[in-house]
DNA sequence: CTGAAAGCGCTAACAA
DNA sequence: TTGTTAGCGCTTTCAG
């Protein structure tokens, strides 16, 4: 119903044959320009539409096809975080000339990985099993976001550790020695690791990490809210909190700020992420930032080395952040000022 | 060099006919335990994998390919724009099982449109080129966020101009009556049409529309910036302002902030968008919420429709909008009330 | 339950 | 410049 005639029809509406067809659509130059002319005038008068999959058969070039799988999860898709890998992304496709076939899936909805030639998941949630099931079939495949110790598979992640041990450093530099951090969800893996970089970093410096000062958050402002005021209401509170996000972080300052704390006078507060809203809070917030286009990009590009056979050990990278300093933080020597 | 092997060596080397390869493939239940057992074994043994495009054109069985495309144009890619319209037209696309093609792209870069069934252009900036090729070529074509009156393409886009006479009204309402504008970039119809819906609706209210109360930004901050300096050194200043994105209504608000006015007490702030900064700003924004991911979805279905010949003649909708009212707006006879 | 044979719609030698 | 003739790699009747 969809597409029913065929290049033979235009051939013969046309007075040629089919290879005639062909070579116009392919503009191979050797076709005088009247029958190029009257086939043209065929194939927009019939609306013919040559079927592509016989094209890529019969001439055996077809660019590769690639799935970006994005985790359906409101969290991380409403964020800053996925249209900026995938930005990556899809300029190096763009460059190499690949196909990108974006999947938005909560992991159930039938994806066949068969049908293309890699799959980069731009996060792992919820898409544990579909990663087996390319593991499995032996298809080329890239977690972003996700480093994956144990499993073959490439992995391009950032360096969460030590991106939270250099918060540590920075706020203990700056003369802070109680201080507290709000996690994320640590079922994922950034949220984990931004919270073992945060206690192995106090620990080798021997600050006290009492356990009233780490409260855990998901990644979701409530949360954050819950575990902030938890944190501001202690007696023995804080001067400086490391967020594990920067929407958590400009909520925490929210509390802070609505309890009567001037930030950063008397509490600094460190997001990360350098999610475009830090810049523009009311507070401007020093944070961390990950390089996620580049991720993106980096992502499509070993896919791409190993679909061209370029490469074959599993290839696991770590990027490095870098801290963004703002205004949310203070020398805890300083005489606080009040502002305008 | 990618993939040699094809169904007839793993059928020898499984000693089966190509026919059984074929139904353990497509999982067609009539082939003994045993014979499944070796031949999913050789296929792994073999590495092999279906060619996609010789399975599709036997089968006759091939996924709707639709193309996202999505402009290299950093103001929108980088906003919270695009990847709620994609989130739109992706999950739609999840449903309706087909394949989204996303193409980022400065309508430069090679493009193919007869490869796919039907594109979908998130927004026609720097695109028109390739709009027009996929109109001549009778490709099915939805452009998003861009009504196109003229040309017989389906559009599905934001009514950015009754917006505009609501943010007037409901400033009216308060009050107001010193009412200026900063625009947005106006080769840009959202630009444009939102100055439009503004001066229209000044005028029918008798308001006056002075000429140094329209101010031209372009959506970025800088221009924004130097609209609200301007504007708030006006001698008849006006006492709110409607600015045609969040992100400049932010930046407004800043300037103001530092000139020691207060907001929204000494001067009322409208933005547009509804984007997550909004509200979580310095001083909670009011502004107008546009539908953004309905129009993905939209944008889809209609393409689909098309695509299943349940539609001839070109669709085209205007999307309403809805103002959000946060705390950036107060009434011109309240007294100015001092926070925290 | 299995296999032989006939295409799917198009391209690409190779002749003419 | 054009047409003839084989396939591309797989699915699918239709017999067995």
């Amino acid at each position: 119903m969809k597409q029913k005639i065929d290049i033979a029809q235009v051939a013969k509406a046309a007075g040629v044959s089919t290879t005639t067809v062909s070579r116009v659509i392919n503009r191979v130059a050797t076709v005088s320009e009247d029958n190029q002319r009257r086939v043209r005038e065929t194939i927009k008068r019939l609306g013919y539409r040559p079927n592509l999959n016989a094209q890529r058969l019969a001439s055996g070039k077809a660019n590769l096809t690639i799935a970006f799988v994005i985790p359906r999860f409101e969290g991380i898709f409403h964020s800053y975080y996925a249209l900026q890998v995938l930005k990556g992304s899809g300029i190096a496709a763009e460059r190499l000339r690949c196909d990108l076939l974006v999947h938005i899936t909560d992991g159930k909805t039938f994806v066949n990985p068969m049908a293309v030639n890699g799959v980069i998941f731009a996060d792992l949630l919820g898409c544990e099993e579909l990663l087996d099931r390319t593991l499995d079939e032996g298809i080329p495949t890239v977690v972003l976001n996700h480093y994956l110790e144990e499993l073959p598979v490439n992995c391009v992640a950032i360096d969460n550790r030590t991106a939270a041990e250099r918060v540590v450093d920075y706020l203990v530099r700056l003369g802070h020695r109680d201080i507290a951090t709000i996690t994320g969800d640590l079922k994922v893996q950034a949220g984990l690791d931004r919270l073992d970089g945060f206690v192995k970093a106090m620990k080798s410096r021997q600050l006290p990490v009492r356990e009233a000062h780490i409260r855990f958050g998901d990644f979701g402002l409530p949360s954050a809210r819950a575990a902030a005021e938890a944190l501001l209401a202690l007696k023995e509170r804080p001067t400086a909190i490391f967020v594990a996000s920067d929407d958590m972080a400009l909520e925490t300052i929210n509390v802070a700020l609505a309890k009567g704390l001037r930030v950063p006078e008397e509490l600094s507060v460190v997001g990360f992420d350098d999610n475009p809203i830090a810049e523009h809070a009311r507070v401007p917030l020093t944070t961390v930032r990950q390089p996620l286009t580049e991720m993106g990009r980096l992502g499509l590009d070993i896919l791409f080395q190993h679909l061209k056979g370029k490469k074959q050990s599993p290839t696991k990278l770590l990027l490095p952040t870098e801290l963004v300093e703002r205004v949310s933080c203070r020398q805890t020597w300083l005489e606080p000022q009040h502002h305008g």
